[in-house]
Parts: structure tokens; C-alpha cells; sequence
DNA sequence: CAAAATACGTAACATATGATACAGCGTCCC
DNA sequence: GGGACGCTGTATCATATGTTACGTATTTTG
């Protein structure tokens, strides 16, 4: 009877990650950190290799090396080349190793949660973390009752939809007008000089509404026409910091966003996921019609 | 765009799980539960085979069939013997349904995280979690090295710096242009008419360097001018999302930001946030330069 | 208990897959 | 502007890997 081992194949002496002797380097513990530590050494073809790993990590590189290559638009050498500058000796070892670390990552879902501790000279870490935090502290203040209610008041199509924003800020009005437009009409952005806006009041009424972004340092020119168009009745959405701009005064509705940052300049991506939030909100709501509607969008491309 | 399903990976047709024809029955979506359901009617052999599979699962379906027969005390063909019975037509596509599953698992961590629904039937809750997660996701890949780099390379004036953005993106590159002109000279953000930043190609040469964000859909405009800026010797920086624009392909610098949300639009605050980054660590760097400039700008207005 | 059917492993086979040699091309440097 | 170097893709090669055929062992059934 054959009690012996089977297909006995020479049992991987499965090594962990190629040699990072030399002490006193950084800490190198997945294949991720190591390619972006090496990414800059590379030629072009291996850099677009490491890239659309990176992209979608790990799972391109458990495939074979003709999938990888194609996906990564080199040549399969180009593929092999790469893996050997990462320290292995061969394409098998360099897979296991990520199965390893995946299988690693798996049984410990802790670790996904968050990134290793941040290491002390990371300029990138205290940002990020401070942007997260900012995030956090946002949404503690910002009811879904609150963002409902504005959304509605957005979806009600009785009225027009007009935006602006400050000197930084104003990309976020375009980022939001881009969207709305797509699922509503009557939706402007107002851009340029102060007169043409100041214009643009004649347009606007009670049923109109008016999205207005202003942080530090607030812009007089905005509350003036946040001013003049609160006398003629238009609903104003502001989005501003935690100090609130004076427009604060005149708005219907106010959020107002974290934007301390570790930087001189102030963080406007607490706001940014905010209006991300209520363009979802809205265009959740006009379902129905705006399926219809981008179906006509697309046919007119 | 819009109404496409928001975890949908673009490639693989790959065949999801065999075959499970007839209605009525208990949907099976992983191979787990596949195997769960079957393994009362396998052989013994087989039953072996099904049992190590679960027990580490599923990272032994990802090795090869040597290795898997080896663990599981049986011989090759009963390994193939097992996944034929499961319902797969060989054993690599075993293997790629397997990992089509983890891909799918590691692309919603939130999932993963199993946060009760939060109260209120809240729509905005898991829409945070997911973006709070793309901002971690983004980072877990992006190394302080990478940003360093890039803006090493914005520091570098000896050339201009050239921004541009699709549909939606475009006001992620204006905002950071905004950022970087008040620091530094030369920034010029490319806006309107396809033949109006196309006239530009004219002005910009081995030293310039040129910013893009693209992200689905991606925009053949922007890939024709990428394409004609790199065979310039432009240093090309790319934004875009985890499938990577076409772009990539003449990029010096890729950023792969997460934009998966449960919604029908692509998130770009992950982008975003990179975005304000970049612009703190390039601002850092030119304080000495910077500050005397900024006093400049400020007496200017 | 005998005979048939099923299950399983050994060994040979075909091929998909990774590895290598080499030549063309661009780039950098003198 | 010319020569050397390094990078990349094509084509070829070796082999690891999945697959199949077949004979033996085991279980099932009448």
C-alpha cells in the first residue's frame, strides 16, 4: 500500500520577501511598499509593470505572466524583469510571495483596517490621518436629515440651480454643476468676473436655489451677491468651514466642513465628500427620470 | 458614468460559478458554499479534497494541483476529479473563478467590515464608509517616496506645469492649479476647446510637465493630447481610477486613486484629497521661495 | 459470498507557461 | 555628431503543469 508521500514535490522552502538585509534601511514588510520603494529605479516598461500591479494589487500578479503583460501593455520578459528587480529569483516565488501575504491579510482583517503605524518621518501620514479625522468630525455634525433635506430641496424642479465658490472653491461648484446637469436641467454655474454673476440675479427668484462655496479667507465679493440674492428670496445652500462665512447669515441651509490640515493651506476634501454625497443623494432620488434622461444624454454624445 | 453597477470590474467575462440552472434552488455565490452544498454526495477522495480547500481557503485553490493533492493526502486526479464535480471545465478556471471572488472581496473592504446598516435606513452612511475606505485603499498603495517625487518634480522650475481634467475631473485640475500658481510660476490650467490646449502643445518640451486627471470613462481627447505632449518629452503625472486611464501608458507618474461607491457616480474624492497633498508637500518645499512670493501676492492685491 | 460498479492512484502524455538568447532601437554621454 | 550603453520586444527553448488512459483496490448489491 502506498503510504507514501504523494506527488512529493520538493517542498518550497517558500522564503518570505528577497533579502532586505542591510540594516538601518527602511522597513520593507509587503510587496506593495516594496515596489513603491524601487518604483523609481526602474526603466519605463518595468514602472507601467509595477503600476498596473499597484493598481489592482495584488490580483493581476497571481495570474500568468502572458495576462500580467498584456494588461500592463509590455512584453512577458518585461514582466519577468520586473519581478527579478524586486528580488526574486523566479515568476513562481515571486506569486507565492503574494499569496502569502494575502493569505496573511486574510486571517487578520485588523490589519486592513488601517495602515502600518506611520512611520515618523512621513510627511503623507499626519495629513491623511488629520483629512480622515476632518471627515469624521464633519458627519458627527451633519445629520442625514440635513443632507435629505437639502437634497430635496435640490430635486424639487420648480426652480433653477445656480453655483458658486471663492477663489479655491470654486472647482467645487463646477465639480457639483457638472454632475446635477447631467440628471436635471436649469442647473448654471457662475463663473468669470463678479459683473456677469451680478447679471445673472435679474434670473433668480424664490423658487431658485443657490449653492454657495466660502472658506477662509471669506470673499466679500460673494457675500455681497449671497446678500442681494437672499433680498430676492433665493434659497441659499452654503458650504463652508467651522467658522462659518458671513454668508452664514443669509442661508438656508449651512454645512459646515473641517478644513485643518497639517499644511499652510486649508483643506477643502471634508466639503468635497459632502457635495460628493448630495450629487449621490440627488440623483438617487431622480431615479426614475433621470435614467431617462442620461439615456438621452448618452444618444446625443 | 452613470447607471453601471458601482463594484462592476470591467474585464472578466469570466465565467462566474458553473452552472446553477434550475430556479428555485438556494443561490450559491461563492465556491465555498458550492462546496458546502456538495460535499455530501463526493467520495471520500474527494471529500478530502473539499475539506483542505475549506479549511484554508481558499488560498490552497490558488496553487498548483501537485500542491493541493500534496496537502490534501490524495493525487492529482482527484483534485480534477473534485472541480469537475464542482462544476468547472478544467482546473485553471477553477482558479479563476477563486480569484475572481477574492478580487471582489478585496475591492469592498466595507463589505468585509459588516457594519450593521446604521439607523435610519441612512443612505449617506455607507456612501462615508466606502469613500473613508477608497482614502485608505489609495493610500495603502501610494508611498511617501511616490508624492515626494512627484513633487520633487513640480519644485523642479526649470519648466512650466500644464493641468487638464476630463468631464468631471477637470475641476480637480483647476483646483490644484489654483493652488500651485500662488506658490510658483508658470502654472497654467488647460480649459475649453479640445484645439485650444492643443495649440498649447507648441509651448511645452522636455522640462514641462503636465498634469491630467482621467478616470471612466476615459476621454479620448485627453489620451490624443497626452499621446502628442509625451512624444514632446512632456513629463506626463496621471489621476486616475484602479483600472487605469489608457494615459498610463505615456505616464512618468501614475496616481491610482479608489472611486468605488454605492453610487451611480465615481467617487473622485480620493483623487482629491491626493490632489491637496501634492499641493501641501510642493508648498513645503518652496517655503523659503514661496513665502517671500506669497508676501509679494498679498501686497499685490 | 460473488460479481459488478465505482473510486482511486500510477504513469505516460500534451501543452500552456515561464525562461532565455538575440537583435533592434532609443538615449545618453563624450 | 558618433559611439557605447541600456532597455525592450520577437522568437525559440525547456519544463512544470494539467490532463488522460488504464489497471488495481474498494465498496456495493443481488
Amino acid at each position: 500500500m502506498a503510504s507514501e508521500k504523494w506527488d512529493q514535490d520538493k517542498q518550497t522552502e517558500r522564503n518570505g520577501l528577497p533579502s532586505r538585509s542591510k540594516g538601518g534601511e527602511k522597513m520593507i514588510s509587503s510587496i506593495a511598499e516594496l515596489i513603491a520603494d524601487r518604483i523609481g529605479t526602474m526603466p519605463a516598461g518595468e514602472r507601467r509593470a509595477a503600476q498596473t500591479l499597484i493598481a489592482s494589487y495584488p490580483m493581476i500578479g497571481l495570474k500568468t505572466v502572458a495576462e500580467f503583460s498584456a494588461t500592463a501593455g509590455v512584453s512577458s520578459p518585461t514582466i519577468l524583469r520586473f519581478v527579478a528587480r524586486l528580488g526574486f529569483q523566479n515568476y513562481p516565488e515571486f506569486q507565492s510571495s503574494l499569496q502569502d501575504e494575502l493569505a496573511a491579510q486574510l486571517q487578520s482583517p485588523a490589519t486592513r483596517t488601517l495602515n502600518p503605524p506611520s512611520p515618523g518621518g512621513g510627511t503623507v501620514s499626519p495629513m491623511l490621518e488629520a483629512t480622515l479625522d476632518n471627515m469624521r468630525e464633519t458627519f458627527r455634525h451633519l445629520s442625514d436629515g440635513q443632507l435629505a433635506d437639502i437634497a430635496a430641496r435640490l430635486v424639487d424642479r420648480r426652480g433653477k440651480t445656480f453655483l458658486i465658490g471663492g477663489r479655491f472653491t470654486d472647482p467645487l461648484a463646477r465639480y457639483m454643476a457638472a454632475h446635477l446637469a447631467v440628471v436635471q436641467p436649469d442647473v448654471f454655474h457662475l463663473a468669470g468676473q463678479e459683473s456677469m454673476w451680478r447679471d445673472r440675479l435679474i434670473d433668480m427668484g424664490k423658487r431658485d436655489v443657490l449653492v454657495i462655496f466660502d472658506i477662509r479667507r471669506y470673499q466679500d465679493s460673494l457675500a455681497r451677491f449671497a446678500e442681494k440674492a437672499h433680498q430676492r428670496g433665493v434659497q441659499i445652500v452654503l458650504f463652508t468651514d467651522q467658522w462659518l462665512s458671513p454668508i452664514a447669515r443669509f442661508a438656508r441651509h449651512v454645512i459646515a466642513g473641517r478644513t485643518a490640515v497639517p499644511s499652510a493651506w486649508d483643506s477643502s476634501a471634508a466639503l468635497f465628500v459632502v457635495a460628493e454625497m448630495l450629487i449621490g443623494a440627488v440623483t438617487r432620488q431622480l431615479e426614475a427620470e433621470g435614467a431617462k434622461r442620461i439615456r438621452e444624454m448618452e444618444s446625443l454624445r
